[in-house]
Order: C-alpha cells, then structure tokens, then sequence
DNA sequence: GAGCCTGCGATTGTCTACAATCGGCCAGCG
DNA sequence: CGCTGGCCGATTGTAGACAATCGCAGGCTC
C-alpha cells in the first residue's frame, strides 16, 4: 500500500481539488471528467465520484448529465450581493461563539495560516494567497464546531469566489491582505469582543 | 424493466426521502442504510448512494463513516434563529425577481398545491401539510431559475424544518396554515409588488 | 469486579464491468 | 444548398462483488 486507503481517500481529493479551484489554478469552465481524476489520483471512478457530487453542491462544479462536469463561473453580480451579507452573519456569528474560548492553540494556528500567506504575498503567488484567505475565514467556523454553519458557508463562498475580486488588484499591494488579516488576527487576540466582530464585518467584502 | 432507468431514478429516490423526512414520515434518528433503501426502492446501492450524500449536505441526514445514516434532527435553537431570517432574504429576493413575470400558468401551479393542501388540511394530514407548504415555498425559487439559490435554499430548510413548529398548533386550527398561504397567492395575484414581499417576510417564521 | 483485548457482524468505501444517454458528425433527401 | 435523419464516440448512470473499517460482545487477565 501507499499511503492509506482509509476513509480519507475521497477526502483528500475534494481538499485538493477545491483548494485547486478556489485557488485560480483550475480556471473557470475547465472541464473535468470521472475519467481524467480517477487517473490522476490514482483511484477509480467511484472514488471520484462523490467528490464531483459535492464540489457541485458547495457551487464549485456545475454538471450536466452525460457530458461531464467543469469548473463553474462566479455567480452573477446580483446573486453575491445577496450572499456576501449572508458571509458576513454566519462568520460573525460563529466568531461570536467561541470568542471567549479561544487560547493559544487557536491563534497558533492562524499565526500559521498568515505566514504561508506573507510568503505567498512576497513572491506574487496569488493562488496560495487567496487560498490562505480562505483557510483563515473557515477556521472560524471550524473552530466554532457547527457543522451545519459550515456546509452552508461552503456552499455560500464557493460561489462568491469574492477573493478573486483582488485581483483586480495591483500585485504590488498583494501585502495590504495580508495586512488586514494580521489587523483581524490581533483583534481575536484582543479582549473588546464588539471590536473584533466589528472588523470581521468590514473585512469581508 | 420495473419502472424507468432513466436519469431519474436517483432523483425520484432523493425527492421521495426529502418529502418524507420533511414532512415527518420519518422521525429524526431513524437509520437508514444503504441496503434497506436500495431494496426498498428497487436499486442498488450505487443509486442510492448519491442521494444519502445530497440529503446529508442538505441537512436532512447524518452520516457516521460505516455506521450508515440517520435522519438529522432539527438544528439547535440558536441556529435556526440564525438562518431563519437568511431564508426570509433568499425568498424574498427571488419573488423580487419574477413578480412582474408572473403569468397564469404560474398561478395555476400554486393552486394546484393550495387544493392539495386544502383537502390535506381538512383530512388533518399534518404529513402533507407541510410537504405542500413547502412546495409552495419551493415554487417561487424555482421559478426564478435560480440553481445557485435553491441549493442553499435547500440547505437551509433542511436544517430549519420550521414547517414543525406547527405541530404544536392544535390540529381543528390546521386551515389556518392554508388560509395563510391563500393570501399569500392572492398577494402574488396584486400588482403591489412592496406588499407581496411584505406578506411573505411575515409569513416566513 | 473492572479493564483490556480479541473476534465477529454489520456497514460503508472502493473497484471493475455493463448499460443507458447525450452531443456531434455525416450521409441522404428535398 | 439547407435540412433532417440516424449512427458513433464519449461520458455518465447503474450494478454487483470484494476489501477495509467501525462498534460491540465475550472472554481473558489483573
């Protein structure tokens, strides 16, 4: 055996797969067959297939039956002006939850997520930058153990793909995100819980 | 053949579960494994499986790695509250968009549910009630052909299952679930646009 | 008597093969 | 020359079998 056939199989691949399209590395409309994956991890189509299935849910995917599945475009305009507030509750909500909780572990783990995210910053590597993004945001929710908060925030964000609005952005203040996560990361440090759910909202655009 | 092998077969699996569980057929806790559904529904597993994973992203069912299924209970108190009014936004927004398109065939549809509703309520089948009040809800976000929405739609009453709040209502008052979405229609029917939307925020509890 | 370990049953995870369906191309006809 | 019909490749949908894993009961040890 290689690694572990164990039940993470599938997850592995919908982890990699959905970082890959969040990311920018798979550009939208990129077609992606059962075939084409099972090859490329290695696995069958079985194993792939439920992966599809819920990429499709959480809005990265769109299927058509008998013709394949390719990586779905950013909702229209009027559709993320209705759910980036919708963002915006969950994740308060949720920072809320567990503001009073959170201990060294927790900011350790952020502290982590920022630093990939100021590499990625300094060598221009937009894709990792946005995907950091994102991992700081859903540490949020995962550290508040709602699972249900969480699969809709997924199936929310997957479809606002709002971190890509950035670049539209000059590369050269790729830094000013990384900036502002490290002015959150400090606020979840702070003791003035309003203060910190006060920049969340302001962040997330 | 039985039936139809057609690409159906896994939909009209999903969408008999679905109203089965939204509608109270199936008390939450109820296991469900793959082999007892596949039988049931004269399938396979691979049929069925597809539809346990969108009912468990949809919040209708849990699933514990090689334990099987079970239908989910409803969400704790503190995140219905939270989502409640995320659904009010989402419904609202999508009758926003079809108003002034509503035609006679729309009308149509929503009274054929009202009569199913209508003979349901005076047979007090509360099972059938609520399939209907949902169905009327679902309409509306069908009809503006809004894939994206439904699916978090889905998600969300998934989880709410505010439709069971009712039960609590003494059942000789069972119309009065009818008489509310009578005017809801009639609403639809006006040409105040403001005050459709209204009705349905308010009815949305 | 309590705790751990082993063995077993049940269930899902995965794989391979087959059937049904869809889109596009090409021939044939008007 | 345009259109319609049917064929063909590609892709998913479905089926059944095998393997890996989990929970639990029973017995053993301390």
């Amino acid at each position: 055996m290689k690694t572990k056939t164990k039940p993470a199989a599938t997850e592995i691949i919908a982890a990699t797969l959905r970082d890959e399209i969040l990311g920018g590395r798979l550009p939208a409309g990129q077609r992606l067959t059962e075939m084409e994956l099972a090859q490329r991890f290695g696995a069958s189509r079985a194993a792939v297939r439920p992966v599809i299935q819920q990429l499709a849910m959480q809005g990265l995917l769109v299927c058509k039956t008998n013709c394949g599945a390719a990586v779905a475009p950013e909702a229209p305009k009027a559709i993320r002006d209705l759910i980036v507030p919708i963002r915006r509750t969950i994740e308060a909500y949720a920072l809320q939850l567990i503001f009073s909780e959170l201990g060294p572990a927790d900011f350790q783990r952020w502290e982590e997520t920022l630093a990939r995210m100021k590499a990625a910053c300094e060598r221009q590597d937009l894709h990792t930058v946005a995907e950091c993004d994102l991992a700081f945001h859903r540490a949020i929710l995962e550290r508040a153990s709602q699972g249900d908060l969480l699969v809709i925030w997924e199936a929310l964000v997957g479809r606002l793909r709002s971190h890509f609005r950035r670049t539209q952005r000059q590369l050269t203040r790729l830094m000013d995100i990384y900036d502002e996560h490290r002015e959150l990361l400090e606020a979840f440090r702070g003791s003035d819980e309003d203060a910190a759910l006060r920049s969340l909202k302001a962040k997330i655009a």
